[in-house]
Parts: C-alpha cells; structure tokens; sequence
DNA sequence: AAGAGTTGAGTAAACGTTTGTACAAAAATA
DNA sequence: TATTTTTGTACAAACGTTTACTCAACTCTT
C-alpha cells in the first residue's frame, strides 16, 4: 500500500516547520547540518522530512545561494565516439563528486551554441565545460563569470585552461610509421577541420621534414563533402590515380579509416601488403574493423578525469591558477592494417 | 573596444527598472510581451535591455512560474550509437519548437538514474523522456507531477506512454531471411538484456515457429560476460562447436554482429557463403564493416520525432490523452552480410 | 457631457530557499 | 554569585521573477 502524502506535490521548508514545530531557518539548517540546532529537534525534523518524502528546491536554493552544484558541457556531437567517451566519463568523474551534469549537444551549430551559453548561464551552472564546434569558443562574457574550460578544440582565449590529447606527437608517430613501413604518406581529413584536426595535420606535415620528404598536394586527401557517398568517390579516385605508390593513409579519425578501408576493399587492393592505414582516436570499433585498425589511442579517460579534476578545482579555489594548457599523451595501437 | 559594462556580473529586472524610469512590472511585461505597456515604454526599455546585456534569471522565472521550459532526458549510455543518435535527434527537435534538454547519462546505475531524477524534478523540469537502464523504469512520484514518455524499455506501468522500434518484427523479418537463405538460425545476445531485446528474441522464436523449426538450445548464444575478450572466447567456441551447421547469426546488434564477424574471419569462414551475419541497428558502422552488414534499421529519426511531438503534447494539453505505446516500423537494410 | 470601457502604468505578494541579526536560556567561567 | 560565552532558536530580508490588484488618465459611446 503506498502512502498517499506521497502525492501531495509541494512540501516545502515552511511546511515541514509548521509540522514539527520549529522555524523555518531551524529546518534549513538541520537539512544543511550547518550547526545551531539540538539533537532533540535534528531527529524531530529529519523524521518529518522523511515522512513527507521532502525534497530540496534547487531552483530556490540556487537562486538564495547563486550557485547550483551543477557543471555545463558544451558537446558538438554526441554520436560521434570520441566525444561521447569523454563527456560520458567526465560526468562520472563529477557525479563521484557530487556535481551534476548538463550535458548540450550543440549540433556543430554556432546558434545553438550560442542558445545553450544563454540558458546554461541563466541555470548559474557552476561552471562550463565546452568542446567547440568548427569555430574556436570565443564567449568572455560567461568566462568572466564562471571556470571555463576547454577541451580538444583550442578556444580563441590563450588564457582560457586548455585540456587535449597531444595530436601533433600523435599524428608525428603515426606517419613515422607509415614512412618506416616504406609507404607513401598521406593524410585523409575530412570536411570538418578543428584545431585538432589542424594539429594532426602539422604532424604529419613535420613527420615528414623529420624523413626529408618534400610536403606535396600529392601528400593529402581532403574530403569536402556534403555525405558519405562523395567520400567514397573522392577516396576512390584517390586511389585510382596513385595506383603506382604504395601509399599509407593517415586518416584523421577512425571514422575515415573505415571508410577508406571500405574503398580500398572495392579496387581489391590488399592490406597492409599494397596500401597501409592509420587512424585515429582509438574508438570500439578500432580493432573489429577487417583488418583491424592500427590507430592512434586517445586517453579519454585521462582527458576526462583531468578535466573534472581541473574544473572541481576551479571551482572551490578560483584564485589559485592552474596550467592552462594540459596535453594527454597519445599512444599508438599497432593492430593488422599498417 | 569592449563595452565594460558587459563585466557586470548583476543586472536584474530591477536594475533595468531603475534605468529606464519604470516599475519592475512593465519591464517583465515589455520582455516577456505580455501588454500592458505603451510603445514608448517598450521601445525605450528594450533599448536599455540590449544596452546592458540583461538576461532573465530563469532561476527567478521557474521558481515563479512553476515551470522552465527544459525537458530532461535520461539515457543509459551515452556511447551507444542508437541511443546517442536518438538523444540528438530529440534534441534537435525539441531545440526547434524552443525547449532546453537536458541530457543525462546514467550508466545503466540505478544509483544514478535516481539521482538524476530528483535532481531533474528539482529543476522543475517541464517533462521527462526516458530510456532506462537494465531494470523497467519505474517511477511514479514523478509520473504523478510532470509527463513522463519512455523510449526503447517499456516502463513496469502500463499506463506510461511508450514509443520504440517494432523490434520483434524487425527480428522476424531478420530471421526469416537467414531462414530463406538456407542458414541454420541462431541468435546472439549480449549480457546486457532489456525489454527491446526480450522482444527481439521473441521475434527471432517466433520465426522458428512459423517456419516449423523447433527452437533448442543451439538457436541460441549468450554471450555472458565482463568483457570482449571473453566475447570473442565464447563465440569462438560456439563456432568452433557447430562447424557442421551453415550458421546464420541473428545479432542482438550490430556491434555484437561486429564482434562475431571478427571471429568468424579469424577461424577463415567465408561470409555469406558458410556463414550468415545480420545485426539490429543500422549504426553508422554497419555499411563499414566487411563484409558490410545486413541488419535491421532502426528509424531513429521517426522515433525522435515522435518523441518530441508527442512530449510537448503532453506538457501543453495533459488531459488529451495520447497513444499509449508507439511502434515505429523497421526495415531490413539489405547488404553483404546475408 | 456623463458614464463606460480601455490603456498604461505601479504596488506588493508570492515562489522556496539561505543567512545575518537578535535574543533568551543554559553553560561555563571568574 | 556575577559575568561571560555558548547554544538553540526565531525573525525577516534577500535572491529575481511573475502576476493579481489598483488606479488614474484617456478614449469612446450616447
């Protein structure tokens, strides 16, 4: 049978003083166990509060207080492997301590971002996590209010606290590779370009100063496309008129790498023997890809808890400055396909 | 230059009031349009409104109003492709007719979930969509308080509204061409087990039936384990097992369809000629996978969509009552696999 | 030109908290 | 015992809104 009190949708603070007799400043503080009341009326109020399944208004609490123990993050696609990893471990990095996530999912679009900025601010998140979208985060306004901190995407403001893995040494080893196994380096990158990609590709580009290798346009596949269809296309004609190389494709994400292992498939050339192929983030489906994928692992559950423990820290002790530009050191997964 | 201005942390209705030489209650009116007000007024207040950069607490706002036009959304895990990709589609559509989500990742922890809940409850959420972990969402303290739509995992109460892929016509559909195909059928399932892929399995026996197959215990296999390692283990033992039989799997989903047709290049069975695979999804790596994956294709953005309409229903006229359980059609993407 | 309706405002209460101030009673100190 | 300190509590303001009431000044009706 259950209680029917449960029901009763608004038990407030004043309610349960009225009910045990005390005030309403007593039962606050017996509810925050910030001192100033006696054992006698702690276990009174406590059994009223229980009894009548009360429940704190955050929004009210929020409002007095003008903080809400609740961190923003700014996501601009959450099917996309990489990001989700990480948001989803940084928001059980926060739960662990007591925060709790807004988790935005910004759709890569400036409006949206924008939107969710405004809305997150209003809620006096206390304070934002953001991984931008194609342009580099830019809002001092809300920085000015609350820790800011970056991840992946360098933010337009080098005093902004910045967290990522360390794309160039990763992309540096990744080609070092590809050189060392006597293939022609290429770097596949899709339509998207962040600051990651950017790094990635700086990389690539001084892997091969390091080998000598002259940077041509031969070196670099570039898919501007609206859908995956011209991907294939472009990554086939690609292939097609560089038969005679033996080249080694340092795509920009897994995701790539798929795709591109996909085509190679089609024009029946073999892995890793005729054509090499490097990814990058290390996702689940890395190493269930026919050949499995060598790639370059991102730690994204260092970047995770490095972040909530950046942020935490930013919070409690605004005044004491952290680094402001943290790399996560990347590791190279060497499986089947190069 | 910047405006200094915009540094100050404060400017409230009040504040706005003050400036423009008006009551606190025009300028609520003039922002959120509500008349009473003359066009000078208006034009002047909002003047000094842009001027200052004022936002409306929406704290403040819900605290008043009772509601805040954000809609919660629990999710199980955030890296599974089908769920990410529905959250995003429901965001998007929810983003459009101006509501705020709210998105949390609850790990598949009743821990969390309940955490979530009452924190979402706190912030005065204007509805919930949820997709529960492994235990049938159950809670009617807040069901009682705003609407609540389960998506994917039917909810222990009858009574709540419920929107998810037909999976056991999916799962028949499946089935029945492995069937077709000459293909002894089996079906596969990971450890996590929920309502949605009861129901498939349904589907998958159901088929048997109908095609006078009697349903043993070598139709299925249950990959009960911590980890892919042990994954791999299992299938390759079941594989190894039934050599005799022409193998067509039913996957659960595609990354367990993934995960099977890793092992089954390993032990060198040649796919769709001794060996059958169709997984449950259509993630976007099932077109990637080689052989690519025949599988079940989830309308992710129907369900989304549906969602969303049928939420803001919901909050806007909660006495019309809606269809108690959707059923979104799938449809079988046909390709290597089988 | 008198009454009725409309318009443009202001006042103040309310939402549910937290917290500074006040103060009596009890406890500790001298 | 007289004084000080501590303890337990209440009161009331404040956080930033929204909104039900008022009400004076216009604008229409006849």
């Amino acid at each position: 049978m259950k209680n029917l009190e449960t029901k009763s949708n608004k038990v407030s603070l004043k309610e349960i003083a009225r009910l045990s007799g005390v005030s309403i400043a007593t039962v606050s503080r017996v509810i925050n166990n910030t001192g100033r009341f006696s054992e006698e009326t702690k276990h009174r109020v406590l059994n009223i509060v229980k009894k009548n399944n009360y429940r704190t208004n955050t929004l009210a609490r929020s409002l007095r207080t003008k903080h809400s123990n609740s961190i923003g993050i700014l996501v601009p696609d959450l099917t996309n492997d990489f990001f989700s990893k990480v948001v989803q471990e940084i928001e059980k990095n926060l739960f662990k301590v007591g925060y709790s996530t807004i988790i935005c999912d910004t759709q890569r679009d400036p409006d949206m971002e924008n939107y969710y900025l405004n809305t997150l601010e209003a809620k006096s998140i206390d304070a934002l996590i953001v991984i931008s979208g194609d342009h580099p985060f830019d809002s001092d306004s809300l920085t000015e209010k609350v820790p800011v901190l970056c991840i992946d995407r360098k933010p337009k403001n080098k005093d902004t606290i910045f967290i990522s893995s360390n794309h160039k040494t990763g992309a540096l080893i990744a080609t070092q590779r590809l050189i060392d196994k006597g293939y022609f380096p290429v770097y596949v990158s899709p339509d998207h370009v962040s600051t990651s990609r950017a790094s990635r590709i700086s990389g690539f580009k001084h892997a091969l100063e390091l080998n000598s290798i002259q940077f041509t346009q031969s070196n670099s596949l570039e898919l501007k496309a609206p859908n995956q269809e011209s991907y294939d296309k472009t990554i086939e004609e690609f292939l097609q008129k560089n038969k005679d190389k033996r080249l080694g494709l340092f795509c920009l994400s897994d995701y790539i790498a798929a795709i591109a292992i996909r085509q190679i498939h089609k024009l029946n050339l073999k892995i890793p023997n005729e054509i090499g192929v490097i990814g990058f983030d290390d996702t689940k489906y890395a190493s269930l890809l026919n050949p499995s994928l060598t790639t370059i692992h991102q730690d994204t559950s260092k970047i995770a808890e490095l972040s909530a423990k950046t942020i935490t820290k930013m919070i409690s002790s605004p005044s004491t400055d952290v680094k402001k530009n943290i790399e996560v050191p990347v590791t190279l997964v060497a499986r089947e396909s190069a």
